[in-house]
DNA sequence: AGCACGCCGACT
DNA sequence: GTCGGCGTGCTC
């Protein structure tokens, strides 16, 4: 280590677990911690991050290079936000460059100069509200019109707002500034979500008002508060009430919810409550958007933020409470490069911002539920439906040698007629879209497969097509059987098409809208029908696991699962708890005007344990059995796991690469590693995939080996054949 | 990731 | 004779 004077250590947007040391030339003012610098890289030059000043490097002093612009004079990332990256930059083992990628929004990513994110605004000045515009109607009109308009603002005024004039406007309000009438001034630009007609609160009721008090209670320093509350009992009113709270104290709220939570719906509930701008913040926005409603919450303009995952990685001038709606949603985590959990990630944050986190969901995740049993988290609980509204009742439909019509059971079209006939809406599940799920030949007993996956294809009606769920592959219906040109080619099990056309020839006159990712494709497509569906246009809403989200649906009466199956003995060990989490939710749909709703659950192993006590018991005594067996398993919470997944062209390079990770990985005591075993789809988009997961008692000698290895991987001869990553506590194990 | 270098195949 | 294929190495 040789002391070299100044040396800047720089995150550069490149695939490496290390910091980059640069020089400060001499008459360089120094950069800020958190600002950004042009730095040559290799051939290129490159955005960095500055995340640390120090005199000492390892770099021989002849390899050093110079820092070339300091593009910030004040940090984009606050040094809270730029520890956190580090942080999980180790903890989920995944190049720096590419978490802060994530983090800065892609206008800043590339060099754009901060300031762009200042929109410029007018205001009057006092010698220009003395005179009076009438006095330049005539000579100036345009001039007269700008500064009446601002007479009457006692805001400054973007452009947007003044721009309702025509022709050279902008050279009028140059000519107003000139005079001394108006000042221009800069200001941070954001996506004004701003409400006149402001909606009373409802009452709480006793439960909610403890939940709040509660909260309100704990805003002085770090805690993690679960708030349960079953579907319909009123949480996003406790968020409210906590965020005016927290408002209140002039400070400011980040709320992030699953990506299709993200609705007009919960939007306008926020906007329409509380009297303050909003930050929305979602992958629907172009880039210029995003910095805006960045800049906004970076600034504090706006004091409430709401966005999806990587929103939990925006700036806050005055941090106050972070909510996490639905914490037990799958798409809070992320699937791909950079695989964090944005629920972790908020209470790591919230602890080292020493502020309360709520995590709300009517089923929280068995992780979750752990946390509070070890005393880590409080546990508030809303156990009432707010209305009054009754918890459905629960019927297990025994399927087993019955004569199924398209998956449903008769006494399921019986109930179906029977509330569609009383004038009430119906949701029914399944959690397959397409027409059927396989096309066989009567023949010869030949399966369209996927040519790219180890998957059968999907017969969709629409097009007469044979499509891939998990690569693009796809082609018409052939005339006659590939294999034994035989012309009796069948669609052969259920999707969601086939129960509409099954629904539509048996109810003629009843109306009917199915929601699943192929009827919600375009943008907005899922709100629109949601919101169709909530105004009553069709009495039959049939779809996948979407339905279970969004809209409340206070007018359906009726909600069947049509094949329970296929949830309760999924290949992946959490598959029970999405199960009984989908159910749940589903179920909350049900009955919520004082009538009661029905839930009627098709099954062929009504006896199955965890469905039992599921419907008898609730989703409380489920998770504690589900617990228990976790726990007997040595799966999580009760273990801690990474996965190391490869995938290749060719069959064998995954496991050569696996064996050789495995080979090089430094023996731990308590950790264990198991594989490398093929995906449980092996080949998937014409990749062979494998997996080595890496499974312990203690999280921190599991971190340790990671720490160590991980960045060595990279080393590996077999490493450039295959593509790999790392998913530090994987959700989907697939 | 990007970019350059380097060493072997079919083309103007 | 060269254009270009992608294997290999390197980036403070």
């Amino acid at each position: 280590m040789a002391n070299c004077g100044a040396i800047v250590q720089v995150a550069v947007p490149a695939p490496f677990h290390h910091l980059f040391d640069y020089r400060l030339p001499d008459a360089a003012p120094p950069p800020c911690v958190g600002g950004r610098v042009l730095v040559p890289f290799g051939k290129r030059r490159v955005v960095g991050l500055v995340t640390g000043l120090t005199t000492e490097t390892l770099i021989e002093q002849r390899r050093l290079r110079a820092i070339e612009t300091v593009l910030d004079a004040q940090p984009v990332l606050p040094e809270e936000l730029l520890k956190l990256l580090l942080w999980a930059s180790r903890y989920y083992q995944h190049p720096i460059g590419e978490c802060l990628a994530t983090a800065l929004p892609s206008l800043l990513r590339h060099g754009r100069p901060t300031e762009s994110a200042l929109e410029r605004v007018w205001q009057i000045t006092p010698t220009g509200q003395s005179i009076t515009a009438n006095t330049l109607r005539r000579r100036a009109p345009r001039q007269a019109r700008l500064l009446e308009i601002l007479q009457q603002s006692a805001q400054p005024m973007g452009c947007t707002e003044l721009v309702d004039a025509d022709g050279d406007w902008r050279g009028a309000l140059e000519r107003l500034v000139v005079r001394g009438w108006v000042e221009a001034s800069n200001r941070p630009v954001y996506t004004l979500r701003h409400s006149h007609t402001q909606s009373a609160a409802p009452a709480l009721n006793t439960a909610q008002s403890q939940a709040v008090r509660d909260i309100t209670a704990a805003l002085s320093g770090f805690q993690t508060l679960l708030l349960e509350g079953v579907t319909g009992s009123g949480k996003t009113e406790v968020y409210l009430a906590a965020t005016d709270a927290v408002l209140a104290a002039g400070r400011q709220v980040l709320l992030l919810v699953p990506e299709i939570g993200l609705t007009p719906q919960l939007v306008a509930r926020f906007t329409n409550r509380l009297d303050v701008p909003l930050a929305l913040l979602h992958s629907g926005l172009s880039a210029a958007e995003r910095l805006k409603a960045w800049h906004a919450a970076g600034s504090g303009t706006t004091p409430v933020v709401i966005g999806t995952r990587s929103a939990v990685f925006a700036p806050l001038a005055r941090p106050g409470l972070i909510v996490v709606d639905e914490e037990h949603d799958t798409s809070l985590k992320q699937q791909d490069g950079f695989r964090y959990s944005a629920r972790d990630l908020a209470v790591v944050r919230a602890q080292r911002l020493s502020i309360p986190i709520v995590l709300g969901s009517a089923t929280p995740s068995l992780e979750t539920l752990y946390n509070v049993r070890r005393g880590r988290y409080r546990q508030l609980r809303l156990p009432q439906r707010a209305g009054g509204a009754v918890t459905p009742r629960f019927q297990v439909l025994d399927v087993r040698g019955k004569s199924l019509r398209e998956g449903l059971s008769q006494s399921l079209t019986q109930r179906l007629k029977m509330h569609l006939d009383a004038g009430q809406q119906a949701l029914l599940l399944l959690n397959r879209r397409g027409f059927a799920p396989t096309l066989l030949c009567h023949e010869c007993g030949w399966i369209a497969l996927c040519r790219r996956c180890d998957a059968r294809l999907i017969y969709h009606h629409s097009g007469n097509r044979v499509r891939c769920h998990h690569c693009d592959y796809g082609h018409p219906v052939p005339a006659h059987c590939p294999h034994c040109a035989g012309p009796d080619l069948r669609p052969l099990g259920l999707g969601t098409q086939r129960v509409e056309a099954a629904l539509r020839l048996a109810f003629p006159d009843v109306g009917l809208l199915r929601i699943d990712r192929d009827s919600t494709r375009g943008k907005g497509a899922f709100e629109a029908r949601m919101a169709a569906a909530q105004r009553g246009e069709a009495q039959i809403l049939l779809g996948t696991q979407m339905l279970a989200k969004g809209h409340h649906l206070p007018e359906v009466t009726l909600v069947a699962i049509i094949d329970a199956d296929q949830g309760l003995f999924g290949s992946d060990f959490r598959a029970p708890e999405r199960f009984a989490q989908l159910l749940i939710q589903v179920a909350g749909r049900a009955g919520r005007a004082a009538r009661p709703g029905e839930v009627i659950i098709q099954t062929h192993h009504p006896e199955h344990p965890l469905l039992q006590i599921l419907i008898h018991k609730g989703y409380k005594d489920f998770s504690e059995m589900a617990l228990k067996e976790r726990e007997q398993a040595h799966l999580p919470p009760f273990s801690a796991m990474a996965l190391l997944r490869a995938e290749a062209h060719t069959a064998d390079t995954p496991h050569a690469f696996l064996n050789q990770a495995k080979a090089a990985a430094q023996p731990a005591q308590g950790v264990t590693m198991l594989g490398p075993v093929p995906a449980p789809m092996e080949r998937r988009a014409g990749r062979y995939r494998a997996q080595l997961l890496l499974q312990t008692t203690h999280r921190d000698v599991l971190q340790a080996l990671l720490r160590t290895w991980v960045p060595r991987l990279t080393e590996l001869k077999q490493a450039r054949h295959v593509r790999w990553s790392v998913d530090v506590d994987p959700l989907e194990m697939l």
